[in-house]
Order: structure tokens, then C-alpha cells, then sequence
DNA sequence: GCTTAAATTGACAGCGCTGTCATATATGAG
DNA sequence: CTCATATATGACAGCGCTGTCAATTTAAGC
């Protein structure tokens, strides 16, 4: 994670690049009584490449207007003397903050933090800061809030994740203050708005395959809330998956819960009544699928022996549950990671043609359903 | 969490503030095209507090050398001018970051996000950025490591958590460099380290005496690791809660396990054959609490009917979990919160004189050993 | 080859704040 | 009341960068 480390160049190293760079160590020395290093500034970087700060500059910041080889003297001067710009000094002089906030309102402290560590990662290497910022999504006032704390800090750009990311009224105000925004797994995305999601439907239908792989035919589906389009979409993937391995999928083996853990629990009851010979359940998220193992343990079953069972999400506890439970896991770090990189292109003015990007979650084959696995 | 709205004041007031509002609000109008708001700047202050920009300048940053009246002369034209400070104006001329990095080796992301909520909170509030960075702590050159990166990116203070909080090498190492840093729960501290704790014994001994209030008198133990400081803590106070009451503690119903859902799961089963007659299990943390469930789940046992059973942690899932986990609830956020405050003060140069903070936890009573309660 | 437009380059000011240091005022000792 | 010391105040430079705008070079068109 500590990808600065790149940057960091031992001394050794400096101290035999030039001349100039002697005149550093030595400073450095002089000043040694609290490892006050002389800062590289851009000035240097100029006068090593023989061009002025203006051009280096530019440059550095991949901006138009300057020659193909004053870009690339420019830029090897900067490796050679592991330049960092100071984001302070740029924000100060093009009075912009540098920083981009994600805006949630969401408990899900796991996926909360998944966001954080993508975002820090692409904000860490384009000199960007990373700010997570908890909104109350229930207030009234709650857009004029949002663009007031947008303004008063200045903010750059904005992430938004459900459910803020599906308010249009924010996005459209967001837009009218010319606040640059990506959203993360939007329930449906206007043709204007950049977003990262993830194809539920394709995982739900791998994971119902590898379900079916492991010889099952009857298997049950346990959806979510209806108005959820995750949940819908996920249910499609375990009907065409049955369809296309020529199993049935009807409403005897479809069910539907509320998310929690309880409604689980008392769905695989109502299943085994109904479909008493199923030998494998898939839950659309795991707190589902944990409830259907626990009713499944009372009710004296084995798993995976007599009935394997597969969630959805990849919660941290699906890993530490026991047995471990075979999921779904959406590639969030590397979504907010891609989200992020987006904005701060789209902040530098680039214009992007490619509005969304899709990503593909993995199957995580844990113990719940294949009893060969050994974690 | 927008703690920033107490700041923004309904431009109708501005207006009939004074002359010099007037200036400002026709400047925005005529700026208006993009809403750039005119930035009210220490200068403005000053002249409007008679005093001059430097004078300004300190009675706002708290410094020595301000009489009494100028400095609230200040503060008062700060106030009604709705003043935030630049800070990378601040950053750029006083060569310091204003940014607090949290440094981590941890995969719970619930407790990472806690952490971040807390220090965000404190950070908001002064003017600092608030960072989180994971480390990889089984690296040889670690220590080394994390001093570059802080030199590179002039951290002005750091905030460490298990087990980054017990390297003594590192703690010294970063003293030496004059890095501020305040620990989170260290297993054990130095008399020179500034520290946030809970105390576990405390919380142990309350929800022990929470199950002896229910009636329950053969109560089961499953502790830790022994080299785990906490888990230690938390059987002291278990038997001490246990002797206080008259019952017995001995390691006939004092087990212990490895923390994971998996030894709870066999913990209970080893219970049940020494001690069948408990009607009580307090597991040390919330992940052996729910192996224990599971196991009398399948044992056919009704909870809390005929056992009642409590954890430690309260991990997220703990409040999902069916049924629901009585468990003990550090309060992360807050000893962030005060962490970094703490931090900051240390950074303005304040000495402090009680260099540890000592936090209680909250005993949360779910189903899992109270059948009256309803969530 | 000449004119015009486009691309490239650099000089310079200044973002909003704090550090330094010289100056001014207050306090205390004798 | 005077001088030394402590406390209070302000003028000014400058942190490192980018925006502006004018100057210069290059390319394009005919």
C-alpha cells in the first residue's frame, strides 16, 4: 500500500548524480540538526532541463503546449531528482483542493472502507487527498447541504455510492454547480453520469453453474426485495443458468427473503417444506445464506454433505463464518479505485468517451459448498 | 457528520452585517457565472478587528503575545465573517502537512472505519486532513519504511493501533524523528507514550454480572490466546465478577479457545461434556460467541431459553446475527476522536500532562441472552 | 517566399498564510 | 524615576506552485 516508497531514491544514489545534487547533500548536512531536506521544487527541475518554471510546469502536469523533447528533459529531471510536487503550493495557486470526498450514507463499514483504500490508492499517486464524509441522506435539507460542503471546501470531485448515487436531483444540482462526479453502482445510470458497476447477473449465473457443476439439480433460489435491482439482477443469472443446463426454475424453488439473516433462517424452512429434496440453496447475499446454514444445522443437515449453500457479497464474516460460506465477491477496491482515477482525469479536463465501466466479480469457493476445500 | 454547516450562515445575515459585507456580496454577484465566492482572508479579519494581519493571524492560530481584547476583537470579526482558514496557505508557509495519518496492519475494516470516523470527526474540527494507510508490518524494512514515508509526505502526527502500537522499535524510531503519535489500546504502554484505552476487566466483570443478574449461576467461560493482553483482562474480569458474587471460577468452566467461530463451535461441545449444567457461556470475543451459538443450535438447545450466551467485541455482525449477540461494545469512535485531538494538541505544541485516556465500553443486551428483549 | 494562424515559451504576479526579526509597550527591580 | 526584562505588535518576505498575458517560434496556406 505504501506505493510512495517508489519515489524514495537512497542517498547514495543522489549524491553521484551531478553536481547539483552535491550542492543538496551538502545543505541537507548543514541543515542535519532535525533532517531538514532541502525540498525539490520545480525551479530546479527547470533550470536541470534548461527551460523555465512555466514550461516545466506544464509538463509536469501533462499539459498542452510543449515540445516533445522539453516534455521528456523535463520529466527525466524530475525522475533524476525524485521530484514531488507540493500539493499545497498547487492548491493554493489554482485554488483548487485536491481533494475528493466520497459521500455516503451507509453502515456497511466493510464496504465503507473498500471504498477508502481504492480511493486512497488512485488519490496517492496523482497527489490527490482522500476524504470519506458520512451524510444523513433522511434530512430535508439534505441537498443544499451537500452543495454547501461541496463549496466550502472547495472539492474537486465527488464519489457518490448507493443510495445517494440513484438521487437524481442531487446528481443534476451537483452538475448545475459544475462539480465533477463518478458513481459506483448506480440502480439504473443516466447516459450522462460516469459510473463503475459490476455484472450480477453473469456472477449469479457462474455461481449457479458451479453449483450445478457440483452435480445439483435441486436448487433454490432465495431472492431479496423486489425494488433492488441487484437482487433482481442476481435472481436472472440463477434462472438462465438453470434454463441453460436444462433444470427447472419456477416458483417452487425461487423464494424470496428480506436480506437478514432471520429471513434465511425462515426461508430454508418454508423450502424444505416445499422442495424437500433440494440439495443446494443460493441466497442472493450472505446474512441470507448464513440464516439458511444455521436453520439447515438445526434441522440436523450437513453441509455440504447433504445441503451445499452459496451467498452473495463477500461480507468479512462469510471467510470467519463456519462453515465458510461460498459467495460472490464484487471487486469494490479496484471500483473505487477505477472511479477515482476517472474523476481525476475527467477534473484535468480530459474529455472521456467511455462513460461506464463494468467489472466482474469473483466466485469465492469456500467450505459450504465444496467439501474438498481447505480454508 | 457535516459538522461544517455550523459554519455557513444564510447570506441574508451577511448582507446587513456591515459595509464591508455589502463589498463582498456584490462582488459575488458580479462574479456570479460560477458562484465565486469572494474568500474571506485573515487580512480581512484583521482590518475589520483593527489589528494587524499578524496579530490577526495568531489570536486566530491561539498563540502567546495577544492581549486579552484584541484577540476576542479577533474572534469576533473571524465569527461574524464566517472565517475558515486556508489551510494550504497554512500548510505552504508553515511547512507542515496538517495531516494525521493512521497507520495500520489490520484487516477489520468495521474497526479501520471506526477509527477513520473518529479521526475525521476531530480532524474536521481543526483543520486537519485525516488519513488512513495500510502497512504491511511483516516487511524487514518496515520501520524504515514508514519514517520515509512520513519525512516524504511531512505527516505532522500519527496514530497507531494493534499491533503497530507495541513495536517499541518503531515508536522510538518515530520519537526520534519528533513525530507526534498517540496509540490506540497498546498492550502495554511506556510511561512517555500518550494512549487511549478501554478497560476490559471493567466490561468483562459488568456483562458476567449481567448474566448472574438473569439468575444464571453456572456460567462458562472461553477465553483467548493467553499472550493476548485483552483476552487475559477479560477472564480477570470474569472471575472476579464471578467470586464477588459467590461462584465458583475455576478451570472447570474457564476454557479457552483461538478466537475463531470454529473453537467456539468445539469449545461448546467440550463444555457441554464437563459442565452440562451451565445455562451460561461468555465467550472472550463475539466470533467464538456465535461458533457457541451454532453448536447449540445443533445441540437442539433453545437461546436463551435454556443458554444463555454473550461475546466481546461487538463486531457488526454481531447486531445481524440470529439470534442477535448480547456482546460488550468498545467505543473505537470516540477513543479516535480523543485520540486525535489529543494528537493535535501535542502538534500545537501543548504539554499535556495525563498521557493516557481511559475509556469504558458499553454493555449491549441482545436476545441471545435476554428473551424479553425485542432487537 | 510572404502572410497569417497556431503552437510554444517565459516573465511575473500573487494565492493566503506563517516565520523572522525589528519595534513598541508593559512590567518589575532597584 | 530609570533601566532591564518580558510581553505585545507589525512589516515584510516568501513558501512552491499556477494563471495570465505578452513574446517568440513554428507551421500552414497561397
Amino acid at each position: 500500500a505504501l506505493c510512495i516508497w517508489e519515489y524514495i531514491v537512497p542517498f547514495s544514489v543522489l549524491y553521484f548524480l551531478s553536481v547539483y545534487s552535491l550542492v543538496i547533500f551538502f545543505e541537507s548536512l548543514r541543515m542535519s540538526s532535525r533532517l531538514k531536506k532541502k525540498r525539490v521544487t520545480v525551479t530546479d527541475i527547470a533550470k536541470e532541463a534548461g527551460v523555465s518554471l512555466k514550461t516545466a510546469s506544464r509538463a509536469l502536469n501533462n499539459s498542452p503546449h510543449v515540445r516533445k523533447e522539453k516534455r521528456e528533459a523535463v520529466l527525466r529531471a524530475a525522475k533524476k531528482f525524485n521530484f514531488r510536487p507540493n500539493i499545497s503550493a498547487r492548491q493554493l495557486a489554482s485554488n483548487r483542493s485536491y481533494v475528493i470526498t466520497h459521500f455516503y450514507d451507509n453502515l456497511n463499514t466493510d464496504y465503507l472502507s473498500k471504498i477508502y483504500t481504492g480511493m486512497q490508492q488512485a488519490c496517492h499517486k496523482h497527489g490527490y487527498y482522500a476524504v470519506a464524509e458520512a451524510t444523513d441522506y433522511s434530512r430535508k435539507d439534505f441537498i443544499s447541504q451537500t452543495l454547501d460542503y461541496a463549496s466550502a471546501f472547495n472539492i474537486d470531485g465527488l464519489i457518490l455510492s448507493p443510495p445517494l448515487c440513484d438521487d437524481a436531483k442531487l446528481i443534476e444540482a451537483l452538475k448545475k454547480q459544475d462539480i465533477k462526479l463518478v458513481l459506483i453502482s448506480p440502480q439504473e445510470a443516466s447516459n450522462d453520469d460516469y459510473y463503475v458497476f459490476v455484472d450480477e447477473e453473469k456472477s449469479a449465473f457462474e455461481i449457479t453453474e458451479h453449483l450445478i457443476t457440483l452435480g445439483h439439480e435441486d436448487i433454490a433460489f432465495l431472492g431479496g426485495l423486489k425494488s433492488h435491482k441487484a437482487a433482481s439482477d442476481r435472481q436472472k443469472g440463477f434462472i438462465s443458468a438453470m434454463k441453460h443446463h436444462g433444470l427447472t426454475a419456477s416458483n417452487k424453488n425461487i423464494k424470496s427473503g428480506d436480506f437478514t439473516m432471520q429471513s434465511g433462517h425462515d426461508a430454508y424452512v418454508d423450502i424444505m417444506k416445499k422442495l424437500p429434496k433440494a440439495t443446494a440453496i443460493f441466497a442472493a447475499n450472505d446474512e441470507m445464506a448464513m440464516g439458511v446454514i444455521m436453520a439447515a444445522l438445526n434441522d440436523g443437515k450437513k453441509i455440504p454433505g447433504e445441503i451445499a449453500i452459496a451467498g452473495y457479497d463477500n461480507i468479512r464474516f462469510s471467510g470467519l463464518f463456519w462453515p465458510s460460506l461460498t459467495t460472490v465477491s464484487p471487486p469494490v477496491i479496484e471500483m473505487a479505485n477505477y472511479a477515482t482515477n476517472l474523476l481525476i482525469r475527467l477534473i484535468s479536463g480530459e474529455t472521456i468517451k467511455n462513460k461506464r465501466h463494468e467489472f466482474v466479480s469473483e466466485i469465492i469457493i469456500r467450505k459450504s459448498t465444496n467439501k474438498r476445500e481447505s480454508s
